[in-house]
DNA sequence: ACAACTCATCGACAAATGTCAATGGGTCGC
DNA sequence: GCGACCCATTGACATTTGTCGATGAGTTGT
């Protein structure tokens, strides 16, 4: 599974079956991995603000340079958190001409939420 | 703030403000450590089963003994995925007699879910 | 064509993390 | 009391993770 735009990443799969893996049935240890793997994603200070503040800003987007100083670390760093988030299925990215805007993909959190809920 | 019990561990405050700290408005650096370390108590496949495995044992509870075998890993280690489970009031921690009977915290998922949910 | 700009990738490094064997500290049955 | 049992802690180790500087790839304006 392949994202459009130039760089080739891996989107993870996202749970996406109903009702509750963690409680409930015991959760199997490959849907354990998969979730684990969800959760890391957010489970970042670094990434935590970043999601945060792409989603507060203005049209919802933010490009890389937006957030580097607000976050107070280098380029390449915010780009490495970027690209773990939308592997994560967390934000989506899209390049337009030199910059490349992040987007909350708004069901993520609420699906990740919901699976983490007895 | 300390545990009851003979093992004096330390808990984290589990963020318990209302409404949306992810999204909404921008969360604080210091929200944003507090939720990360929350997060990455469960966002480990061993740790996920063992909560999983003890929310779906009889009684609600388990000891250590009943999560070994089940989760194929060391005694030190499920004691150690234990206690950064209880530091972070996911479980609680009981002990009686030679057993330490661990169990959910029922509102602990629940409130972790909102707090990342939009 | 070329310089400036935005961003991703690479290589390196320190810190954090997950795991185990060995050991110690309580508790129960005999 | 003493051995058996359950569990936590310790020390050690390999792997993963977060960070940076340097570099490269693609785009735009002159």
């Amino acid at each position: 599974m392949t994202v459009t735009g130039p760089p080739t990443t891996t989107v993870l799969p996202v749970l996406t079956e109903c009702c509750s893996p963690v409680v409930g049935q015991v959760i199997t240890p490959a849907d354990a991995d998969t979730l684990a793997s969800s959760l890391k994603a957010i489970a970042d200070p670094t990434r935590l603000r970043l999601v945060s503040l792409v989603a507060a800003h203005e049209d919802q987007e933010a490009c890389v340079c937006d957030l580097t100083e607000p976050v107070g670390l280098s380029q390449p760093t915010v780009s490495h958190h970027l690209k773990i988030l939308v592997e994560a299925g967390i934000l989506s990215r899209e390049q337009r001409g030199r910059w490349a805007y992040y987007r909350l993909i708004p069901s993520s959190l609420t699906d990740l939420a919901r699976l983490i809920t007895p």
